[in-house]
DNA sequence: CCAAAAGTGTTACGGCTACACCCATGC
DNA sequence: GCATGGGTGTAGCCGTAACACTTTTGG
């Protein structure tokens, strides 16, 4: 590290993905044999984050992490909650890696919790030479420090705002199909939707615009693609007031 | 300050309170003189923020922040945002009261923001003998630091979530008439609603139960009292997918 | 020809909105 | 008796949900 950090306060982004029908985390492996031995003390996964930099402002950080994990820039990401309980890290192993790894971190460390939707397709997970791997919401793997509540805490997040503001797409490529996008919601929502009734709603959305052309693939009939424009959905928004306290 | 403060993170706390159709804040005023003239340097006010203490849960801290200010317990609060830019206390006034107040701050500094939603009538604001005074939030006074951002985005947050989660009655007293609840919505919402139609919805929710009790005050028909119950809330709460992005 | 997903209309019901008059009280 | 907010019913409309069959493609 070059520059100087600050070293109580982090960063750590829930890297979400939709592929195959499968909403995806972005994790990293953790590994620690003991010296004399080789027995391996610490082999699990973990969110990824850093500590932020003297004099960085902290949307910045995420971005930082982000484009050094994903080599993406200019992605969403949306700061969720912050984790701070002091008594956060009390299993020996993530005390024993803290030590090994960041012997010069407070005792009491805030970690700013981000989340991120990403076109999966355009990551290249190994660009930083570590082992980081997606893994499905549904099943994921052992996971260091208390980074199992925080992508709780992020899907949960998640959940609330898709159904309010126009984030589904980021998780799609710039064209998607009516079908993808409808997989995407049941899939994050854990719903079934009638496939007429979502195609009706959609098309009263005008900045879900249609294109003419297709996404041609193995043996199913050419499907027709979309795009989302921000332009359109900024000028038409209107705040509807809808109770359901 | 009888405990050590970690020096670089504190809570911010957005308090409001609703009385005489009004969506208030509580706020604190800041007032330094120059010791040679006499001439008032600083004077304006302030949001209830304060240091985390080390080892204590940021909970705990916004908690004791408000048990310190308003005398009050038990009562909602919500974490909502980070204000983290490098770049936030520029002002010469913000860098001199900081200077003077608190000479062993960081020079970033953390704070991460909550809200809370008080019963005014409960709230005795004078109990700290500093100046500390309830304003309409759409006649604040000068404010230092950015709590002017701080109190912004708190009510954006506000705004959203009560739409959501049943948080209205936390600004009320127990015991509250119709017509209470709806000036509420309306003020927070800036929106006019229908009298019959909000009593008509508020009667299809099972957990806003009607006593048989009335108000009686001046010169007006009595009117029907009415309490949120979380129990009945809890019980039969169910999500409802309704897309509005 | 088969499998797999795309595409497309109608109907019935329920919920939401719009709307106006009388009531109880304190002064 | 008057000013103030409390309390109440209906009708029309619109949006939502339920529902099934045909099309296109690749193998």
């Amino acid at each position: 590290m070059s520059e100087k950090t600050i070293n109580n306060v982090s960063v750590d982004c829930v890297i979400f993905g939709f592929s195959n029908n499968s909403l995806n985390v972005l994790l990293t492996e953790r590994k620690l044999e003991d010296e004399k031995t080789g027995e391996m003390i610490v082999n699990d996964f973990t969110l990824q984050g850093h500590h932020v930099l003297e004099g960085e402002d902290l949307d910045d950080a995420a971005k930082r992490i982000l484009k050094e994990k994903t080599g993406l820039e200019d992605i969403f990401l949306k700061q969720f909650y912050v984790f701070g309980s002091a008594g956060r890290i009390l299993n020996p192993k993530d005390q024993l890696w803290t030590k090994v790894r960041y012997p010069n971190i407070a005792s009491q460390v805030f970690s700013i919790g981000y989340y991120s939707l990403v076109d999966s397709s355009k990551v290249n997970p190994d660009r930083n030479h570590r082992y980081t791997k997606w893994f499905p919401i549904k099943d994921l793997p052992e996971l260091g420090y208390d980074h199992l509540e925080i992508i709780s805490k992020a899907l949960d997040s998640l959940r609330k705002k898709i159904l309010i503001d126009p984030i589904a797409f980021e998780l799609l490529s710039e064209r998607f199909t009516l079908g993808q996008l409808q997989t995407l919601f049941e899939t994050i929502l854990d719903v079934k939707l009638d496939k007429r009734n979502f195609s009706k709603r959609v098309s009263q959305m005008k900045y879900i615009i249609p294109l003419n052309e297709k996404r041609r693939i193995a043996k199913i009939k050419p499907a027709r693609l979309y795009i989302f424009s921000r332009e359109v959905y900024d000028k038409t928004r209107k705040e509807k007031i809808n109770f359901s306290f």
